[in-house]
Formats: structure tokens, sequence, C-alpha cells
DNA sequence: GAAATCTC
């Protein structure tokens, strides 16, 4: 956040002048700080002097006066505190604060002395008075320096001041503003005017129309070759993103481009130049071309390098002491006593495995005991290492076991199964969001230090995130991968799980035993069946656990009614009733039934205390979602709770609007502004549904939902039902989504994984046998010769970036450790 | 067309 305009438009907000104490924490990456500041004046009642302000701010000085515009906020942990959404410099007003100011470090080469001199002139108005008139100053007798110095600080026109106020005339907010400010520094200038398209390339958030219309005030013309580029480089982002494809094709880029070229500008440009700058793009190394196959560099590299790392992790076996080999058996029996769990064959197979291997991936349905499997594992690595898993052993010390997950609502899970800390794959990472997932750079010296990494939830983990985590992974770690490989892919480009578990070399376990449900559960069976992509001719017969009623899109609302209805008459508790669909839109989307289900279980009386925002009632009893990670109270993405009070300011003027929700025996406030977190549950998406399981669930499917249907999703759906199943709405719809592949991504992991662990094979061939080398292998040994791609090898055609071309070598991305 | 991550 930069100086800037007051906004007017948010009425709640408040105001707070202040003079900054100290600066009490500061993200370098995204300008995020924590302030103490001394206040001076403000539109709301605060009992102290002090009171702490965060926000986004780009520079700030301990000793200055800003004024903040913003929100009180009650942080759970940190108390009450001022969240500011803009800020700007609060110019001083006494003659004594305009000398100190003066002669302060905003204006290097300005001493008491001349500060004095300054204000003895002009007075109060000084400021003002310079700012309007910066003539003035030459009556005072000062160096040309000291007179620029002023003018730039007072009058705008310092670098960053112009910089900043350029970047607002464009339209940007504070935060990018800052952002952009940051990373340019003295250039952003010359940048916005002369090569704007590298605010596409270099800052995230920033796309190619937005530096497009910057260009095209600039008088950048239709064809420079920058813009060219630009949109190229964003083709390929764009369609790696919505596919979830690690690469793309040039058919599919040069028409993208093409059309984005069109649509940003009215200009026709002919493919050949087009694709001309495609060819510069891969010379200087933006995107990468293989094959027939663009990447951007990004993610070319980081297939690249999870493939060097496991082979890196798999090269150096896990050594057990032979003694502690023999006791694993009489081991897992007492942890079985102590836990009071009988394990399955599979099971302990998998824990033994577990122990034995650097790596090791697990993938297995609902009720195959993967959750048993991770505490198992975590107990017997303890007891085999001689571990403590009080975390009170460990204060100073890491604490040996990691478990994560790429959600905050799996690691709460993790968390709560195992009685172990657990955290998302983010934290532990150190990640935040504003640096975005292709900002690969950050953290790449972070190295973890406990000895055993559980991750869970393995099928969310996307390309971008895994190549981290395996960077920050030593090989005297070992790794355990835990997933559904048939739920929903990640959202970001790649498949990373089903790849891993594509690899035969790498150890894996299948869990197929379901121990949860009886076998005899013809739900389980269903989902066995779609997952090879079958739809079972009984599938709209009724059995005892699952049901089928074939009704329009129009119907459904009103057989849903009816089941809700029936389901309370039988007493059933509706808590244990979900609803999941695939869209939000439509007569039988996520919305429309909320609305419609809202008023049949909770509907609104005379006497109901209701409390509208967002276009959406909330009333007491109301079952809603929460829709992002609060770990602070323990809420997380996904989390579904009741609404047990209200309170609305008009009935109290003392107290504002607050809403209280409880997340199974958790109470949470919210206030008016934090609705937007919150979202009514009677039926949720089976996206946010996936982590969560329910008693009985409702699932409409219609054709109209056709672009989102797809095998996963279908799958993820009714695996969430525990005891039953109602399916409801056209057969056909149900038929598209079990012909429909979805985890089918483009992506080259497998492939890297199979040239880096054969390079490892013929290795280890050859130092087993020095007589097998011979010119075939030779040939393998020279293609694996190890090197970085640069653009000088481009350059020099060893690596034709044209498209179609054949033959790139293996690269080495070696992690170092 | 839905979807994850976030600092004291």
């Amino acid at each position: 956040m930069v100086n800037s305009q007051i906004q007017t438009e948010n009425s709640q907000q408040q105001i707070l002048i202040g003079k900054i104490q100290a600066i009490f924490f500061e993200n370098s990456d995204n300008f995020y700080k924590v302030l103490q500041v001394k206040l001076l004046e403000a539109d709301f009642t605060w009992p102290e002097e002090e009171i702490v302000v965060t926000g986004n701010f780009a520079n700030l000085s301990e000793g200055e006066k800003y004024r903040f515009f913003g929100h009180l906020f009650e942080h759970p942990r940190y108390g009450k505190q001022f969240q500011a959404e803009n800020y700007q410099t609060e110019l001083p007003t006494q003659t004594t604060e305009i000398v100190n100011y003066l002669a302060g470090e905003n204006f290097p080469g300005i001493g008491q002395k001349t500060a004095e001199r300054i204000v003895k002139v002009f007075g109060t108005a000084t400021l003002t008075k310079l700012q309007q008139d910066p003539a003035s100053l030459s009556q005072l007798g000062l160096s040309k320096k000291q007179r620029q110095t002023l003018i730039d600080n007072l009058t705008n026109t310092g670098d960053q001041q112009q910089a900043v106020i350029e970047l607002n005339r464009f339209g940007f907010g504070s935060q990018l503003t800052a952002r952009i400010y940051e990373h340019f520094q003295k250039e952003t200038l010359a940048v916005l005017h002369h090569q704007p398209y590298r605010l596409a390339f270099e800052i995230n958030g920033i796309g190619f129309k937005r530096a497009d219309r910057i260009a095209e005030q600039q008088q950048i013309a239709a064809d420079d070759p920058q813009r060219l580029q630009a949109a190229l480089y964003q083709s390929v982002y764009d369609l790696c993103h919505n596919t979830g494809d690690t690469y793309t094709s040039a058919p599919s880029v040069m028409q993208q481009a093409m059309d984005l070229l069109l649509r940003s500008r009215r200009v026709t440009l002919s493919e050949k130049q087009v694709a001309d700058q495609l060819v510069t793009l891969a010379a200087d190394g933006k995107i990468v071309v293989e094959k027939r196959r663009i990447y951007l560099r990004h993610y070319y590299e980081a297939e690249w390098k999870i493939a060097e790392q496991i082979k890196t992790l798999l090269q150096r076996p896990v050594k057990l002491p032979e003694k502690k080999v023999q006791a694993i058996d009489k081991l897992l029996t007492e942890i079985a006593l102590q836990l009071k769990i009988t394990y399955g064959a599979e099971q302990l197979q998998a824990i033994k495995t577990a122990l034995k291997n650097r790596l090791l991936l697990i993938t297995g349905g609902p009720g195959t005991g993967k959750t048993t499997i991770i505490n198992g594992i975590v107990a017997l690595f303890a007891a085999v290492h001689d571990l403590s898993l009080d975390a009170n052993d460990y204060q100073t010390d890491e604490f040996p076991i990691v478990l994560a997950a790429p959600t905050g609502r799996a690691a709460k899970k993790m968390s709560e199964t195992t009685g172990l800390p657990a955290v998302t794959i983010h934290r532990l990472l150190g990640l935040n969001g504003s640096d975005g997932q292709d900002n690969y750079q950050a953290n790449e010296n972070l190295t973890l230090a406990s000895q055993l990494l559980i991750v869970d939830e393995m099928s969310m983990v996307d390309t971008s995130l895994f190549e981290r985590l395996l960077a920050a992974v030593p090989t005297s770690m070992q790794l355990i991968l835990v997933g559904d490989q048939d739920q929903l892919p990640s959202v970001g480009p790649g498949q990373v799980f089903a790849d891993l578990l594509a690899c035969e070399k790498l150890p894996q376990i299948r869990l197929e035993k379901i121990y949860r449900q009886k076998q005899s559960s013809t739900i389980i069976s269903l989902a066995h069946a779609i997952k090879k992509g079958i739809l079972p001719a009984d599938f709209t017969k009724n059995q005892f656990d699952r049901s089928f009623i074939a009704c329009s899109e129009h119907q459904v609302e009103s057989a849903i009614s009816q089941i809700i209805l029936y389901a309370q008459k039988k007493k059933l508790n509706l808590n244990d009733v979900q609803v999941l669909a695939p869209m939000y839109r439509g007569q039988a989307g996520i919305d429309h039934l909320n609305v419609i289900l809202q008023n049949l279980v909770n509907p609104k009386g005379t006497k109901t205390k209701e409390l509208v925002a967002n276009q959406q009632s909330f009333r007491i009893g109301d079952k809603v979602l929460h829709l992002v990670n609060s770990p602070e109270n323990n809420v997380f993405n996904g989390d579904i709770g009741q609404i047990v009070g209200i309170n609305l300011a008009q009935d109290n003027p003392q107290k504002p609007d607050q809403v209280i929700i409880d997340f199974d025996g958790n109470e949470v406030t919210y206030l008016r502004k934090d609705l937007t977190k919150i979202k009514l549950a009677y039926c949720v998406s089976i996206h946010k549904a996936q982590g969560s399981e329910f008693k009985l669930v409702i699932l409409p499917l219609v054709n109209m939902f056709h672009r989102m249907l797809n095998r996963n999703l279908l799958y993820t759906a009714i695996t969430r039902a525990k005891k039953m199943l109602i399916l409801l709405g056209q057969k056909e719809a149900f038929q598209t989504a079990v012909d429909h592949v979805s985890v089918n991504r483009k992506t080259s992991l497998l492939e890297r994984l199979s040239q880096a662990l054969r390079v490892k094979q013929s290795q280890q061939s050859i130092s087993l046998s020095q007589s097998s080398i011979n010119h075939g292998q030779t040939s393998i040994n020279e293609e694996t010769t190890k090197y970085i791609l640069t653009s000088q090898l481009i350059a020099n055609e060893e690596i034709d970036p044209l498209i179609g071309m054949n033959g790139l070598k293996p690269i080495d991305f070696k992690h170092k450790n």
C-alpha cells in the first residue's frame, strides 16, 4: 500500500492518525507489516495511547505521522488491532513539527538550522506553500541540491513519488503499486513507458491485457515484438492453468495468442509474425519447446527437478540396524495392543514398508485405513528410533516427525486423528500467497530438519508445490505420500500423485481392502465400478443403502425437498444429511438449492433473527460453510458449522452486528465483514466436500452440469457417503460423468521419472560390472551427460527451439544435498 | 466452470 487517495466509497471505514513508534514485524515479500503506533487522533474510541496497526505498507519511517484507513479488528491471539487498508503521510502542522520533519531523514542535506530558517519565513503554511509555489524557495539562499531535495519530496517529483503517481494513474491499487515499485525500483517509470509488457512477465497478478492497455497508451505498436511475445507467454500460461496440463501445443498457443491479440486491440496480425516470436521466446528461455510440447519454463524445470530429487532420494537407502528390523514385528504387536487396533495384512505390510523405504506412496479409497496406517507408521517410527512423541520434549529441537497436507482442513484432520501437530505444506515451507506459485525461487535454501515427513491428501498437491516441497527435503529424511488417486485433481497444473503412482519403480502400496464399511455396501461397489469406467446396470435399481430418482433439472428441488422432509420425519439428524452438487449456477445448482432448503428446514418466522449479507440471509439454526483458513480460530476452509447466535446492532446499539457459529463445539464470532467467509451449506460443492464424509449424501446430477461432469467428480461425490446415498437427476448425466476421464492431464513427469531412474539403473549396472560397458551403454551415458539448459545452448543450436524438433537431452536439475 | 495457499 502506497500513499493514495482517501477511499470514500466505503462509508464504514475508520480513520486513525498516529505516529509510528516501531515496526514489529515485516514480511519482505509482500510488504505486510505490523506496527506499533502512537495514537494521535481517531474517529473511534480507544482507551490506550498506543495501538497495533497491520497492513501492507511499501515504505514507512519510524517516527513519522501517517493517516490510516481501515477497521478495528479483534485478533484472537493478539487482541484488538487496526487493520489498515490504505494510508497516507500525515503532514505536520505545528511549526516545531515542521522543522523536525524537514530536518528528518526524508530530506537528506537539510539540517536543523536550514529547516528553522525555512519555517521562519513561511510559518505553519510552509509545506503547502512549498508545494504550491516551489519557486518561492529561491529567496532563501539554499543550495541547488537542497532546493531539489525539498521539491522532490514535497511536490511528488522524486523517483518513487512519480512512479507511484504514474502507477495510480494507470489504475493500479496500492498493493500492486507497491509490488511493482519494489520490483523495478528506479526503473519503474522506464519500464512503464518503454517495456510495459515486462509487467506481465515479471509481476504476479498482472496479465497481458493490463500490460497491453498501458502499452497502447504509450503508442507501442500492435505488432511490436514484445507485445506478441507477451501474448504468447500469456497464452501458454492460460492454457496450462485452464486445463491443468503442464505443457501445451504450438497450434493451441498460436490460436489462443492470435485470439488474445485481436481481442485486446482490433488489429489483424499475420500468423507468421506471431510464430516468429514464439521461437524468440523459446530462444530467450521464457518457454521451453521439446518435441511437440510447449512448456512454461517453470513447469518444465519443476518436472525435471522432481524426478531428479526422487532419484537422489532413492539412491540413499534407509539403513536400519539388523536388531531393529528383527524387533519390528514385536513392536507392531505392542503398538496394535496399545492403540487397540487389529491391523489387516495389507496395513501391516504398508507400515513395515514405510519404515524401510526412503520414499513410499500409499493410495487407497475411503475406508481402506489410510489414517490407521499413518498412525501406525508414526508409532512404529517413534518406537524403532526411540523417539518421544511428546511435543514438550522438543522445546528447542525440531519435532522429528512432520505431518503436512495441501489444505488447512486436511491438516486439521490429520492433527486430530494422530494427536500430533500437522500443518499445511505452505506453512511448512514458509510460502505465502502473494508470491504466487510461479515464483519458485523463494525459499530455495530451506531445508526441513525432521526425520520423517508424511503428506496426506497428495492428490491435491500440484507440480509447483511438490517441487518446492521436495527441494526442502534432505536425503536423510523419509517421505511418505498418502492419498486417493481417484479423487479430484489438484487446482494447479499437474497430476503429481497419479504420475508418481504410474511410475512402477517407485515403492508404492495400493490399499484395496475396505475396513470401515461392510463389504456388502453397494456404495463401495458402485464407486469401484465408476473408477473402472462402468456405470453398472443396477445403477437405477434401489438397494438397501442407495437409490436413484429420475427427474428433470426443474424437478430436482422438489424431489430433494421431499427427501429432506422424509428424513426429518424419520428423525434423522439433518447434520448427517448432505446435498452435494457440482455447480453453483442453475435450477439444480448449489445457490438455488440452498435458498430452497433454508426456507424448508429453517424458515423465517416473525421473530426469527436474521442478518442479510452478500445477498444471503443468515438465520439462527442455519448450516453454514467456512470458506477460508482461520487457524487462529481452528476453523478451516470446508468446515461446516451451525449458526447458534445472532446479535443485531439495531437491538443493541453498543454492539456491532455479530453472528456466532458453532463448529463442532468450537464457537466462533463473526462480524458483518467476516460474513464473506461464510456460505449456506445445506448444499455444498463436491469440491468443497472433498475430505468430508456424511451419513447420507444426496447427489443431483443433470445434463446442464455437463461441462463439470467427470469420473473423478462422481467418484469423489459418492464416496462421501458413509451409510446411504440418494442419486437423482438425469441418467445420461451420470453416464457422461463416468465416460469422461478427468485425471488425464498432459504432463511429462512420468517420462522424466523414467528417464531419471533409468540413468540410475544403468549407472548401477556399470558399477556392478565394468565389463558390461558396450557401445549401447556408452550412448546412454552420453545422452545423460548433465548440463543446465541455457540460452547459450539454444543459441549454439544444440537445442533447436523450433517446433517439431526432436532429441532434447535429459537435463540435470539436481538439488544440492 | 470449480478450485488451494497467507505472515505478529
